[in-house]
This record gives C-alpha cells, sequence and structure tokens, in this order.
DNA sequence: TAGGGTCCTGTAAGCGCTTACCGGTAAGCG
DNA sequence: CGCTTACCGGTAAGCGCTTACAGGACCCTA
C-alpha cells in the first residue's frame, strides 16, 4: 500500500503566489483581510485563488495562529442493545448538540464530535487525544470523573453541561431547581393539592437528587402530604414510570392526588399505567412531567410540564467557551431559566395552557 | 482584549524532552512507537509525559504527517419554524452519523460536524473552509450541487449519502430499488392484490422518483391496475398523506386494495385518516411504509415496511472515505441492501411478521 | 536635487511536530 | 587490539501558513 504521507497534488499559497506573480506574504494578506494591498495585486490573488479553486490548510493555519477554530463536544452514545427503546431519551443530547453547532458556526468555529460507550475503558486517552485537535472542549453531563475532567482542563478550556463548575473547568446548567419549585408550587398551591409525590428518576443521578430535594422541601413548606419510600423510585423511562405505577396500584396503595414525575418519559409511562385501570388524569390523579418533550404536548391530556431551553444551553456552552479560549475571564458557571409549562394533565383547565405556556418565566440567570 | 494568539503555558515536545534529558526526536519516535528506543530512554520519556500531562498538538501533527485524522460531515439543518413536526423527519441524519462517528473511532478518527440551514447561501464557502481542516468529506443527500460538489472534491475526497457517484465523488446508498420491488411483489404476487397506488414523497426528490419508477414497472409487469395523478403527490410528510388520503375520499374516489406509501411518515399520516373515516387496515385497504423508524412495529396494525441500515450507511462512508484517504482506489460506488420487514399492514398474519422480519434479505451489494 | 514620508511588497523566521540522516558508542570478530 | 557492524539518539530540515521587519518605489517639500 502506498504511504498515506502526504497527498501528491496539494496545492500550497507557494502555487497562488506563483501563479499571481506575487509573494505569499502578499496571498496570506489578501486572503486574511490584513494589510493594504493594492488592488491589482488583491484581484490577481483572488482570481489565481478562485482559478486553482485554492483553499487554505487547516491545520498549517492553525499551527501558525495558534488557534484551531474547533471546538470538540464529546457525549454519551446508546448501547446497540437499548437502542430502541431508549433512543428517544438521547434526543435532547442532539437538540444540545445542534444548539452548540449553530452557535460556533456564527464565530467561524467547526465542531468535533465525539461519543463514548458507557463502558469504554480508553474513554479518557481518546479525549485527550481529541482535546490535541480543539481549542476548547464541551463535555456532557457526566462524562468524566473529577480528575479526568482536571486532566484534559489542563489541556483545554472545558466546560461541562448540567454539572458544576470545578476549580478548573466551567458549568453550564439549567435552573432545574426554580423549575420544580415552580411546579409543586402550583400543584399544592394553586391547585390545593393536599398529597403529592415524587415518581423519581434513577438514583445516581445528581440531577434526581436535587430534584427530589427541593420537591420536598417545597411540599413541606405548603404542609401538603407526601409520599415517598423505594416504591417511588423510577429510572427516567416511560416503562420504569408504568412499573412503579402498576406495582403501586397492584399493591394496593392509595394514590396521592399528584404525581410529580422525574421526566417526561416517566409521566408518558405513569400515564399509561393509569389509562389502563381507568385512572382519569387529571381529574382523579394529576400528572407533571419535566424537560417538555415534543410530544408532551400532543399527549392526552396535554403535559405539564417544565421546559428546559436544551439549544439554547448548547449555544451558551459554546459562547462560555469561546470566550473563555479568547482569553477573557468570565463567570465559571452559567445557570439557564426554565419555563414552567401549564397544560390540562394538572387539571387546569384547556384556555389556561395557551395563556400561561408564554409568560410565565422562573428563574435567573447568574 | 488580549490577542488571542498563542495560548502562554502550551506544552510543547521540547518541554518533554528537557524533563526528560534527552532529545524532542525520542520524544517523538516514543509517542509514536517508532523505532527502537532503550528502555530506560522509553520510560523517562513517558514518566515526563505523564508527569506534565503532555497531549501532542494536532495541527502539527497533521501539518507534519500530511493527516489530519478528520473527516467532515455535512447535513441539512431544519429551520427553527418546522423545527416540531419535521424533527422526526430528521431523526434518521442522526443514526447516519452515529455510524459514521462510531467507525471512525475505531480507526482514530474524528468526526468534525457542520449542519446547512435550507437557505444558506454561502454554504459552499463554509464547507471549502471546512474541508481545509479534514481529510475528507461525507455529504449527506442533495447538499450541494454537481459543480459544488467537483469544488470541494479538488480539495478533499468526498463520499455522498445517498445519491450518485460523480467523476470527482463516491456515493453509498441503500438498493430502494430492490426494497420496492420485494414491496410491490408481495403485495400484488403474494397477496393478489389487483389495485395499488403509490403515495409519493416530495416531487423534487430523486429518491421518490426511482421508487415510483420501480413501483409502476412491478405493477405493469404483475398485471395489476394502478391510481396515479397529481392526487397522489405527498410530500414524506404524516400531514401530506393524511392529506391526500382525506382529500381522495373526499372526492369520492374508490380507493385502492393496497397503498405503498413513500415512507413510514406518510403511512404513518394515511393509517390516521383512513381510521378517522373508519376504513379498515389491513382488511379494507393495505398500507406499507418505507424507512421502518423505530414506531413502525408499535403502530396499529404494526407497519409492513422497508429497512433501510442507517447505521451501516454511515460506516460504510467513513470506510469508503478512509481507504481513498489512504489512497486506495476502491468502488465509486456501494449499495446496501435493504431488508424487507413484514408486520401486519399488509395483510399479513400476526404470526407471519417474525419470521418474515429476519431472513428475508432483499438485494445485492455492489 | 536631496531628504523624508507613505505605501506596498517581499524575505525570512517560527508555530510544534515527524523523520531522514549522520555520528558516537559498544559489541563482535579476526 | 584494531576494525567492522549494529544500534541508538541527536541535529536539522521541512510540513503550509502568518507576520515582523526591512527594503523599494513614489511623492512631496525645501
Amino acid at each position: 500500500m502506498p504511504e498515506p504521507k502526504k497527498a501528491k497534488g496539494t496545492l500550497t499559497i507557494y502555487d497562488v503566489a506563483t501563479r499571481a506573480g506575487v509573494s505569499i506574504a502578499s496571498v496570506s494578506r489578501v486572503l486574511n483581510g490584513l494589510g493594504t494591498p493594492r488592488a491589482e495585486t488583491r484581484e490577481r490573488v483572488l482570481k489565481a485563488v478562485h482559478e486553482l479553486s485554492f483553499v487554505r490548510d487547516g491545520s498549517a493555519r492553525a499551527l501558525s495562529n495558534g488557534l484551531k477554530e474547533v471546538v470538540g463536544v464529546v457525549f454519551r452514545r446508546g448501547d446497540e442493545a437499548l437502542f430502541e427503546d431508549e433512543y428517544e431519551s438521547f434526543l435532547y443530547i442532539d437538540v444540545i448538540n445542534r444548539g452548540i453547532e449553530t452557535e460556533s458556526q456564527r464565530r467561524g468555529f467547526d465542531v468535533l464530535m465525539s461519543s463514548v460507550a458507557f463502558n469504554d475503558e480508553n474513554a479518557l486517552q481518546r479525549l485527550t487525544a481529541m482535546a490535541g485537535k480543539t481549542d476548547g472542549l464541551v463535555l456532557h453531563d457526566r462524562m468524566l470523573s473529577a480528575v479526568g475532567i482536571a486532566r484534559v482542563a489542563s489541556i483545554v478550556p472545558v466546560v461541562t453541561l448540567a454539572g458544576s463548575p470545578t476549580p478548573e473547568s466551567m458549568n453550564v446548567r439549567c435552573d432545574n431547581e426554580s423549575g420544580m419549585r415552580a411546579l409543586v408550587r402550583h400543584l399544592v398551591v394553586d391547585h390545593h393539592y393536599r398529597s403529592v409525590a415524587y415518581l423519581s428518576g434513577r438514583g445516581d443521578s445528581p440531577d434526581n437528587r436535587a430534584r427530589a430535594r427541593i420537591f420536598e422541601a417545597e411540599v413541606a413548606a405548603a404542609g401538603a402530604d407526601m409520599q415517598t419510600g423505594p416504591a417511588w423510585h423510577g429510572n427516567y423511562s416511560a416503562a420504569g414510570g408504568a412499573a412503579v405505577v402498576a406495582s403501586l396500584l397492584d399493591a394496593g396503595t392509595a394514590l396521592p392526588r399528584a404525581i410529580v414525575c422525574a421526566s417526561d418519559q416517566t409521566a408518558i409511562g405513569a400515564m399509561h399505567a393509569l389509562a389502563q385501570r381507568g385512572i382519569r388524569v387529571p381529574q382523579d390523579v394529576a400528572i407533571t412531567g419535566f424537560d417538555d418533550v415534543p410530544v408532551a404536548r400532543h399527549l392526552r391530556p396535554p403535559l405539564t410540564t417544565v421546559r428546559q431551553p436544551m439549544q439554547e444551553l448548547g449555544a451558551k456552552a459554546f459562547e462560555v467557551l469561546y470566550s473563555r479560549i479568547n482569553g477573557a475571564d468570565g463567570a465559571r458557571e452559567i445557570v439557564l431559566p426554565v419555563q414552567l409549562v401549564v397544560r390540562e394533565s394538572c387539571g387546569c383547565p384547556r384556555s389556561a395552557s395557551t395563556v400561561a405556556s408564554r409568560g410565565s418565566l422562573v428563574g435567573k440567570e447568574g
């Protein structure tokens, strides 16, 4: 096999210079819009560039400029096994990535994407190699341990998503606390529901634990009753939500007036299980979700939930990284406001949904 | 604002060499596993690398090696406007990309992603700049005109997806012709349906035109009746499929025994419209889809369709590109086999579905 | 006409890495 | 004991680009 070394036909700035009858410096200046070249020089360079359809080599520019104009994004890849059912739960990753990508285009950056499997041993090694090809890294939720983060952060700036800042890295997240708080208040204060429960997500998720904490605090503050315990532990999936409700019902437990689900997926499962037993939502039991996935509005009844600005989250992550790459030393943590989206599954009448889903902004930007 | 020029703390191979008390050549050799360094030299280098947590700069390596170990992927981005409803139809893009990414990891490559909006004027400019940062490009369906392709292909190797090869570029696609052929035969030969129709996709899609052509040829060959005309023009979306069926019904048209839909989305819409009029599937009208999206199996009745190996399509695209990058001069077109997935919407009994969805491979690899 | 600006353009250094080439050292052999 | 051979490791060139610096051409003024 022939050596993969330099492709034969690679054009360089020298070829352009020769053809235009100028020096490489002039070519470079024209291409970068620097200096004040004579109109004629400019045109000759442009003409040569066009005729040869010359494109500057990115690595050479990067080496010379000390700027690659590339950021890396690292995210989880679902195993093949759970592809079918769990796919939807990975969807939000793509939405966030889209946000990163769109924003980076505005700055002339490109995005290097790398997924890591759940059981990927040498992820760290791959990531460090990848870091060497970028100006900065965006790490999705819980991609790396704290020491892993410190390691890559010593190579390039790092911003994590939905985590927390470390001495070396920055973080961007949504203000889920406020979202949960608004949700619970809506149920126990606005609707006067006196008994509620939190159908949780995976127990090992810090996000889930934070939500549970807020939930409990708010319910207690309002003096409402609360059902808790292992019977209420879900896992963020629809199947998990359905299983929890089904087994509660099988055990003869009296359901609370309202169930706050850890995610929309969970809510979908719960609603499904309730429907099977003929229990009406929201008349008998109110249900709420979290995330506002696209189908949430099309459920019967339409799901009351909390919308996280995923695309904006990605955009913000890039923005923060970008300013850091440029040497600015901004906030180490950004918190984006979330929005309580009131539809009908909480017991609100249909007319209310449109109104409330607009205005009611909840949260703060930090 | 401080110059974005060279970050202060950047470690280089010189730092490692100094710390290890060897020359940069030795460091490089150890890092690349070349030559036969003495064990002691090796260890000292490795120790220094580890202590400094040194990572080689990607651009410098790329410049020196003539190989960036990066491929670019370009795909359509939905406008914000049609995000909600059309999102699902963009899903397959992410599946393909996942295939590209996974395969490229195996070769130590990373993937540079760039989306282009529908109305993006200077897409070509962005893409050429991006090409300069990569060793090769994968272009999703109809991203660029033929001249656009020629332009970028003069910079780096290019493989297109679901298109056709050009003198400068390669192509990877699924054998939809065979899929359509198998589907139509299943309906007119196995089921003996004597009247059929093709509910088309967007008229400007070559893919759609090819499917229509095969459809007509097969139906004619089997001597069955065929309904055609503008009334049968859909647009790949569920709404489009529903609209076509509804207006047909409104016009009092007698529906054919079977309707072949251009996509699963279309089939979903069509089935919805039929259900609203109380027309039973498959007893009154058989319906088939195309694509085998994840929900297809969960519809009522489960949808008979043609599965395209999306992930594999991506993987193959990378593979082809990779060997081309390495100078190999392989096939300019790869055609992947598709699979007829027989479920119940065609009129087959439930039991048949499992069996047929396994074995029946249709198509050839070219 | 000489001196001093202004503009523009070219020369060359250097970005961090790989690697061809060469020189030094040690081992093997007559 | 001197010379060949093998083996390592260092020096330096070069990848394609940007840009500091310097030089040339031209115009203006005294």
